[in-house]
DNA sequence: ACCTATTAATAATG
DNA sequence: TCATTATTAATAGGT
């Protein structure tokens, strides 16, 4: 809806696609608003720029949006609504797709890491010295806590592999 | 955009309320994908209906959008735009979200793992018997692989957990 | 940013 | 829910 018709496939030109960026992402914040009101519903949307700046909108919030959808599995009281989300190629799904996550983000974590340590060393003296004793074996404990955690997470992580490779390996039905 | 302009008040009649969010969640969605594949952009959108059932749409997908921006960070690769992002307090604020997520998809994980359980348990026979042997082979060096990583993964958040202890404890600058 | 010719979405209807 | 279509709304290209 323009002066021609455009082919839906990437932008070439970075201005342009700027450009469609920031019109196409009004108008889509414009439709969402407008779908809220009309039809009194939740909705929340998230999406990158081209430059990778995050913008948002939610009615009435992200964040609670966000919330009631990545919990929505445990909610067992009110038997309505829902009929997938228990189908062996859903909950597949979301496997494959959490360990996609935990893995970029064991990478995330690696690269974050090194970016710290990097700027103590720039720095000169660590400030580990400067801790109480008291802090320093509510730490030991706390990070105690963590391993032991992480260390259950990997046999579920195990379990959670095979399962999926398993469930690859099957043709299927 | 119909035989008639419409006000943008809430539906009130709830079977066309139904139907105009049928027809609007198409539409919208729609517009997301063009979005998504004319500006090169990832984009989840999150939306309940009048019955409350959940609508989303993921370009690649939701969860991995929805986690990029509760975690607010931009993508390493292009090094270029950004010039926030290096200092302390950032490092630090991104290290504790990365911890929160990393425990929450370690609960989400269990819950996974346990649902999946279930169905199997409730089915009968599970499938590991019919796996060839250099499957299984297979299988267990990718879970090795990953029991490796996870260990590597736990050093790295107790050194990460001292640290940011450690920002917290300091009067700050 | 603004303009506007043109296309795309959709409200009402069957 | 699906199809049609008169009408409005979004927007591509240009200034």
């Amino acid at each position: 809806m323009g002066r021609r018709k455009i082919e839906i496939k990437m932008v070439t030109d970075s201005g342009t696609r700027q450009v469609t960026f920031s019109k196409r992402r009004t108008g889509l914040f414009k439709k969402a608003n407008e779908l809220a009101i009309l039809c009194a519903v939740q909705i929340a949307i998230i999406v990158f720029s081209p430059g990778g700046k995050p913008f948002s909108f939610g009615h009435p919030n992200v964040e609670s949006i966000v919330h009631r959808f990545l919990n929505r599995e445990n909610t067992p009281d009110d038997a309505g609504s829902r009929d997938e989300s228990t189908t062996d190629d859903n909950l597949n799904q979301r496997l494959l797709d959490l360990l996609k996550r935990l893995n970029a983000e064991e990478k995330r974590g690696e690269m974050l890491e090194k970016a710290l340590k990097a700027k103590r060393a720039a720095k000169g003296q660590p400030p580990l010295n400067q801790l109480g004793l008291s802090k320093l074996a509510e730490l030991k404990s706390s990070l105690e806590d963590l391993r032991d955690k992480l260390k259950d997470c990997i046999n579920e992580k195990e379990v959670v592999s095979a399962l999926l490779l398993l469930a690859e390996q099957q043709p299927k039905k």
